[in-house]
RNA sequence: GGCGCGAUCGCAUAGUGGCCGUGCAACGGAUUGCAAAUCCGUCUACCCCAGUUCGAUUCUGGGUCGCGCCUCCA
């Protein structure tokens, strides 16, 4: 049975879905002004592997990742550019989708706009005054009076003493409490009129925690089973989120809270703000995606991730002997549970998705292949492989899948050709100069039993 | 200042109260015309100090160092 670290218990509990065999997840995704950096390929990939877990693990799965398509930076960037909201958030997201898919992320069932939610925002604001826990500032925003919800804190383990002990924010005039967040921003003169909606308290467009409660409750229901997200918003969006949800329906929003550790660069945490990130696109020009999403898993979720060229490097070699072993065995493969690697697997799955143990068990697999050849060794490989979307092409595609600039094959193809001929004549000198050429090249050939195959080193 | 996380073999990442971690790299051997791949083997780690225990890398307390959140951020 599955057991995941609940944040908002702050320890591992076992999973027990609201209603049996179903699951309902709500992830935060992308705020779409800019590329994805390798952060945000974190959150993908990560709950992309969750998903694809519990569906594996027999549940009835409802993934909903969420786009942000309004806020302060887009309107300030779709200015910049001169384009509409619209056309800016638009072309982000296709970058965002091209490379959720060269990361072998699946859709998730719903990937709602905020946009497109702005009457189920206005309803739960309305809803979280009737029940006083919204006012109106005195600069027309409408906020939430943080005190006035119970449970504030619960998420993040912060009390409102100790945030207001080391306040650092800057007090918005019109709030009661400096630590009230809003709910709706009252339009402003130099705002276009794409950023602008009508409500009962004026035009306005919303706040940044508003549209998560909505469009989960909207597509979800009020009470759903997992919500996930960066580290990072667990305070103060998620923290938010559950005042707004819970403040609104009076009901409890979420029964477990999910959060995916940073990925660093020399220790320190990426981010747009310290500017020291990597976007997906930049560095799939230098690695393949599926070695990034190796990467990626076979690191603890909740851990940090250093990110440098090393540790990609070896990533690419790891996953080289995963698929060395895989050569010769391309057909589909289905998992036999009842296998012993499959129980260890699973094992190591159902421990708060331990996919680092998972993959030792790949590698125990794959010296087994290595061993004996087994070709049922070998399809439990590429199917275990397959649950945590890896493994899943030709292996000859991989090894030799071209970097950018290299050698065509039909060059490899034309020296090894004359390697033959000149190993024919016993000729190893020039044999031994093709090889060495072709190794300077990146080319490293291999012969064996069937002939000589290539990849690239 | 408040709250929280981490310190594991050369590098990276798991995990456990006593016995096999895993990948990469390195070294030796087998194999190979030479290589590569593969196999076998070697290298046998757990920040420091106390405590609990028959026994701690693993539990408790203290310390040191690193990181994160408290402000937009995945």
């Amino acid at each position: 049975m599955l057991k995941l670290y609940n944040s908002l218990a702050r320890t591992p509990q076992e999973f027990v879905p609201i209603e049996p065999g179903r699951v309902r997840m709500y992830v935060c995704g992308m705020t779409v002004y800019d590329y994805c950096h390798l952060g945000h390929a974190r959150v993908m990939v990560v709950f992309d592997m969750v998903a694809r877990w519990l569906r594996a693990s027999g549940y009835n799965v409802t993934y909903v990742r969420n786009i942000t398509d309004i806020d302060d930076k887009i309107i300030r960037r779709a200015a910049e550019k001169g384009e509409s909201i619209r056309t800016l958030t638009d072309r982000f997201i296709a970058f965002m989708n091209e490379d959720a898919a060269a990361l072998g992320v699946l859709r998730p069932d719903a990937e709602p706009r905020a946009t497109e939610f702005v009457p189920q925002m206005l309803d739960i604001i309305g809803k979280l005054e009737r029940n006083g826990y919204a006012y109106a500032a005195g600069n027309r925003d409408v906020c939430y009076s943080v005190r006035k919800f119970a449970g504030y804190g619960k998420l993040s383990g912060k009390s409102i003493e100790d945030l207001r002990a080391g306040e650092r924010v800057d007090v918005q005039e019109g709030k009661q409490d400096p630590l009230d967040f809003v709910l709706w921003k009252h339009a402003k003169e130099s705002e276009p009129a794409e950023a602008k909606w009508d409500s009962p308290w004026g035009a306005g467009r919303p706040g940044w925690h508003i549209e998560c409660s909505a469009m989960s409750s909207q597509l979800l229901g009020p009470h759903f089973d997992i919500h996930g997200g960066g580290q990072d918003l667990q305070f103060p969006h998620h923290e938010n989120e559950i005042a707004q949800s819970e403040g609104a329906h009076g009901d409890t929003f979420v029964n477990y809270w999910m959060h995916n550790g940073f990925v660093r660069v020399d220790d320190e945490k990426m981010s747009k703000s310290l500017g020291n990130f990597f976007t997906i696109r930049e560095v799939l020009k230098q690695y393949d995606a599926e070695v990034v999403r190796f990467f990626i898993l076979r690191a603890h979720y909740r851990s940090p991730l250093n990110y440098s060229d090393a540790h990609l490097d070896d990533a690419r070699q790891a996953l080289t002997r995963l698929y060395t072993a895989l050569k010769g065995f391309d057909g589909v493969a289905a998992v036999d549970w009842h296998e012993a690697h499959a129980q260890r697997f699973r094992a190591a799955m159902d421990n708060d998705f331990g996919t680092p143990e998972a993959m030792e068990v790949l590698f125990d697999l794959a010296g087994e292949v290595n061993r004996t050849g087994d070709a049922k060794a070998a399809a439990q490989l590429k199917a275990l492989g397959g649950v945590l979307g890896l493994l899943q092409r030709p292996a000859v595609e991989f090894l030799q899948a071209a970097p950018a600039s290299g050698m065509s094959n039909e060059a490899i193809d034309a020296q090894i050709a004359a390697r033959i001929a000149a190993k024919k004549a016993k000729n190893f000198a020039d044999a031994d100069r093709i090889r060495d050429e072709l190794k300077a090249a990146g080319i490293v050939l291999e012969d064996g039993p069937a002939g000589t195959t290539w990849r690239r080193a």
